[in-house]
DNA sequence: GTGAAAGCGCTAACAT
DNA sequence: ATGTTAGCGCTTTCAC
């Protein structure tokens, strides 16, 4: 069914038929609802492209994800992050376009959308200080939304990030309350943005309570499982080990949760602190290690709030950038009570 | 820079500059070099709606996400199947079109997808027996492969599955020649088809061995971590509990690995059954209880074969529907020796 | 081998 | 309040 076809059914012009179903004023409302009626019985929708090629406006939100070359890799965060957003786009009526390359070739992906005009802007994920990705869709004049932040003293663009300093500053305030003193930090790739914030929270925390900071127990590497557990096997085999982890990112906790079991120590009951992208989840049991392991729930909302963002400004283009900073909540549920045996 | 401007600059028509661009034989050659040449040095690329329009294909496939409406899940399998299918796509000049829905409306999500006409074809996720959206897109005439199986033995579409009946039943066997006696099942939600079919697996390696099924160590409910860790804590703590656990899902591996570390029991080194949408990691340690574990790592072939099968039967359509039936493989790791300590 | 013109399905001036 | 017409950027007859 189409317009033309539609239109005949109601002995309309098609003018008038488009009219009606896009809210035009000055249509009669009899014929609104007459319109909207036979639309609704033929179950007309309007063809995408032809009412995009129409409006220059492809009413389509584009994601980059790039995949690894080096890993077989997909960041679970993507998940969750595109779960959120895509909510918000459908709500909006938009559709969401997935572009999946090897991360050696973002930039040709946002030519590419850009010269196709296939999206009416995008999302750029995990950028990095200088990004060169952030120039480029500027020159392209695709308007954009970061998730995560780099540069933002400068930042003439919108961008939605979590207070990654605080919250890790919090989660280890948290953890030395428990009683710890050697707290080690399983860290993403410091040309990471985020990973460099959290290590500073990190620092402050244990700065503020005169920990002298032991950079055996500081690691920052690509966030995979093994990493985890590699990064955990070797800390938990000093004279003295670490009596706690802070883990940036939920798959490096999986591994450093087994290397936690294969060295005969014990994990137990969770208790959390919720940060946007990742939700550190405290475990522990009895007197044993207790691990910040990162984990996917509010990184929905991260989405949904970029996505909001991004059809805002999509839809009447703004001159100033906005920029949103989520904070953390601090959610520490029972099993807070015992300190640890070790210090 | 769009074909009119393009024509103009090369001084010919927006007919020969096309036919050049697109491979018409009948364009002379040295035309067609000339036209490339100041193509790519104008980085052209032909608007995607206009060329939809024009031709009445998208060049765009959908994947429809249902967001259950109950669990805050995403299924994470989805994002190592999108990876994969992504890739087949880009390769091939087609878009991914991702929709999330809410799964009570995964069907109207389909419908607005045909009658908008935004995508050649569409991928469907954990089919069930029976399931209406095949009906619905037969109907609709959108072209599609399903990824999973039901209905085999009449199923007049196309679908990639793998054999879950075979890969449950050898790791069964696998754990069974490691000396288990009491194996665990944390099954998926029994409505799905995949789920049916491990179980299968399960009871007939047991039955092969004449082990009684015991359905007190089978479970069977939405793959989730919490699922995972409230059923190993409550088996467990029977009087002979299992001595190993066969998991379907990686999360809720993650739930049953807490469950025995909470336990005190000692988890080990990994050795992996990898199985098409799962990769089944099994845990050992010294003589302590193993889990077989799924995990994300074959998921993106699959995904690939999906992709695959579907670009081609919206290339040019079959009236044969095809069958994909991958086998898994029983990569075994090191730690396969000792038998376990409990009978 | 190349070009002119029609048309894909829709919206948006410009009438009336 | 409704209709007529042009045009979005491309492909595809149909002529030459």
């Amino acid at each position: 069914m189409n317009l033309k076809e539609l239109s005949n059914i109601l002995d309309l012009s098609q003018t008038t038929v488009s009219r009606a179903l896009n809210g035009y004023p000055e249509v009669n409302e009899a014929t609104r609802r007459r319109v909207e009626k036979v639309a609704r019985e033929n179950n007309y929708s309007p063809n995408t492209r032809a009412k995009g090629l129409a409006t220059g406006r492809s009413m389509a939100i584009g994601h980059v994800i790039p995949i690894s070359t080096q890993h077989e890799i997909v960041n679970p965060v993507f998940a969750d992050f595109i779960a959120g957003a895509g909510e918000v786009y459908s709500r909006n009526g938009y559709d969401m376009l997935l572009s999946v390359v090897s991360d050696d070739d973002e930039a040709g992906a946002y030519r590419t959308l850009a010269a196709k005009a296939s999206v009416d802007g995008v999302i750029v994920h995990g950028p990095r200080p200088n990004d060169p990705r952030i120039k480029l869709l500027q020159e392209l004049g695709l308007p954009f939304v970061v998730h995560g932040r780099a540069d933002e003293n400068k930042a003439d663009y919108s961008w939605v990030d979590v207070n990654n300093r605080r919250s890790f500053q919090r989660a280890t305030e948290f953890l030395l309350d428990l009683g710890h003193r050697r707290v080690a930090l399983i860290n993403g790739l410091e040309s990471m943005d985020f990973a460099n914030r959290r290590r500073d929270g990190f620092e402050t925390a244990l700065a503020a309570r005169k920990i002298v900071l032991d950079t055996d127990l500081m690691v920052s590497e690509e966030m995979t499982e093994d990493f985890g557990y590699r990064s955990a096997i070797k800390m938990l085999k000093y004279d003295v080990p670490p009596t706690a982890f802070l883990v940036s990112s939920m798959i490096t906790a999986i591994g450093v949760r087994r290397a936690i079991a294969d060295t005969g120590k014990q994990m137990g009951r969770d208790v959390s602190v919720v940060i946007h992208d990742d939700e550190l989840s405290y475990l522990r049991n009895g007197a044993d290690i207790p691990i910040f392991t990162a984990a996917r729930s509010s990184v929905r909302q991260a989405g949904q709030i970029c996505a909001e963002m991004l059809l805002n400004i999509v839809g009447q283009p703004q001159d100033s950038a906005q920029h949103i900073l989520l904070e953390t909540e601090l959610t520490v549920g029972e099993s807070t009570g015992p300190a640890p045996t070790s210090t």
